[in-house]
RNA sequence: CGGGGUGUAGCGUAGCCCGGUUAUCGCGCCUGCUUUGGGAGCAGGAGGUCGCAGGUUCGAAUCCUGCCACCCCGACCA
């Protein structure tokens, strides 16, 4: 019973009272919903089909760019973490620690851990998977031959977050974790850029959410990164969410776990190591950039189904006929390749099923009644419009795939127009608080480059640096608190 | 871990301050008939450890004590 008040305030749209759709959206669209266990998730099969689509794209992007999948531990002996100190320090707090390994009856017949199956040293469930990973390279990497080891897994992850927020930040969560290993530093910082990238093409092509690159601060890096790069995207509530991130490792890992390798001139060097990920996460950032008060909005390069047909009738007979119709549409829409979903349930009406796919964000939806029979026509809806228009039938095919790429287009279009108009430049501090105060989004102001000042403005407007931009104009400037000297803005933001 | 709040049917809730018939209403669910081009209407029906434990009382959803869970704010967060 909590589950929906607590799915209702976690997430949010530009509309204030958003809390009554969400709850709609998150409970009927079928995404998914507090499990009952601390923070963790169902992901509900409508959900996960969005999840799919994400890890289809992605998993080609990696293979069409050399990396394999492969598979590592959950846990991971407590010892790993020990190696990597400053992993460790900026890590490794919130984890599950496995202590036993078997459970026995008590006197009264209740379960109870059985004391005397106590683990010698504690296993750790991963919060992600660079200690063990880095350990099996060791006997992995012997030669420059071996070299580069470009190797991805699809995983689930557990990080006892002391607050949890349904998509955003779960106690368990599922992504891809990448772990390269190069012979040379260009090598890894471009293998780095490139994911990040990836990323970001992904995220902008299939998601439709515009997002900007750039590199974190020291104070906001991955432990253990000599660099983290990442692609920051703006929700339709001002705040700026983190989508994926991509780390240049250096050699500190390779240090930790004694991962060298012999060069073509015979000398013993460390490896260096990247690591890149993002996660269910990216739901977050698709319903949130996305979503309006009717629902979820799907841009169709990620959408399960592109299309839905929906027929409308009275009797077996109309039945029948508006059914062909939709069949032998289907038929021809799947030629093309496109997803089509012919719903032709009996236990719904079409009014119901109407509203349906606009929750759950079908791109496009035809309808199929008598009078289309008659005519020879259909009627086609858009979910981002609201549109509806009438067409015959043998132009449906034509017209799908032209408005599929439009929409793409629109959604995109949308949500960087939006991004735009609240991307604000300001030169002092006041102007820099009151942006923050009134329209939120991001504000591109001149830092310093101290921890100290980032830290000062953190801690009086919440606001933090969310990336400096890789693509920022070169600019001479002041920094809006100390007046220091500075040569490019950089992108500040409240963040999820 | 600190501050605040909430727990009543699958979901959302009224009732609690001020104890008193069979615990309210909506959605959803089941049956029947009429419906079906934007979440159908009517009639009937099923569904409840009022978070848990103890206490006060003739009588507790309501008052008291303890515990638990969850939510919000903070600390925390690749």
């Amino acid at each position: 019973m909590p589950n929906s008040k607590y799915m209702a305030k976690n997430l949010t749209t530009r509309r204030e009272d958003y809390s009554k759709w969400y709850n709609e959206l998150v409970i009927q669209a079928d995404l998914a919903e507090n499990s009952g266990v601390r923070g963790c998730m169902v992901i509900k099969p409508y959900g996960f089909a969005i999840w799919e689509r994400m890890q289809t794209e992605l998993d080609r992007m990696f293979k069409e760019t050399g990396h394999q999948n492969a598979y590592f531990p959950l846990f991971i002996p407590k010892s790993y973490f020990s190696k990597e100190a400053s992993h460790v320090d900026g890590f490794a707090k919130e984890c599950a620690v496995v202590t036993h390994y078997r459970l026995k009856n008590d006197e009264d017949g209740s379960i109870v851990v059985d004391p005397d199956a106590k683990l010698e040293e504690e296993l750790i469930v991963r919060p992600t998977s660079e200690t063990i990973i880095w350990d099996t390279y060791r006997k992995w990497v012997q030669s420059y031959r071996d070299l580069p080891l470009l190797i991805n897994q699809w995983a689930n992850v557990v990080r006892w977050e002391m607050r949890t927020r349904l998509f955003l930040r779960t106690a368990e969560f599922l992504w891809q974790e990448g772990h390269t290993a190069h012979a040379t530093k260009e090598e890894a910082i471009s293998e780095a850029e490139q994911m990040m990238n990836i990323y970001a093409e992904f995220v902008e092509n299939y998601m439709a959410v515009p997002v900007v690159k750039g590199l974190k601060t020291e104070s906001e890096r991955f432990a253990g990164a000599l660099e983290t790069y990442c692609i920051e995207a703006l929700m339709q509530d001002g705040k700026a969410l983190q989508a994926g991130t991509s780390h240049f490792l250096g050699q500190n890992f390779a240090k930790a776990f004694d991962v060298k390798f012999a060069t073509k001139e015979g000398k013993q060097e460390y490896v260096w190591a990247t690591s890149w990920g993002v996660s269910t996460r990216l739901m977050g950032a698709l319903i949130m950039t996305h979503s309006d008060d009717n629902g979820l909005v799907l841009p169709p390069n990620l959408a399960p189904n592109q299309v839905v047909i929906v027929p409308i009738y009275r009797d077996d007979a109309q039945f029948e006929a508006t059914s062909a119709v939709a069949v032998e549409l289907q038929r021809q829409l799947r030629a093309k390749g496109i997803r089509v979903l012919f719903d032709n349930r009996d236990t719904h009406k079409p009014g119901w099923k109407f509203n349906e796919y606009e929750l759950k964000g079908v791109p496009l939806r035809i309808a199929i009644g008598p009078k289309d029979v008659e005519k020879g026509t259909v009627e086609l809806a858009r979910r981002d419009t609201l549109t509806k228009e009438f067409l015959p039938q043998e132009k449906v095919v034509d017209v799908v795939e032209k408005l599929l790429a439009e929409i793409q287009e629109n959604l995109f279009t949308k949500a960087a127009s939006y991004r735009a108009s609240h991307t604000t430049k300001v030169d002092t501090y006041e102007a820099f608080k009151e942006v923050l105060d009134t329209k939120g989004g991001f504000v591109l102001a001149h830092w310093d480059g101290t921890a100290a000042t980032e830290e000062r403005i953190k801690n009086e407007t919440k606001a933090t640096i969310r990336c400096i931009p890789l693509d920022g104009e070169r600019e001479q400037g002041t920094c809006i608190v100390t007046g220091k000297p500075s040569s490019q803005r950089v992108l500040f933001a409240k963040a999820y």
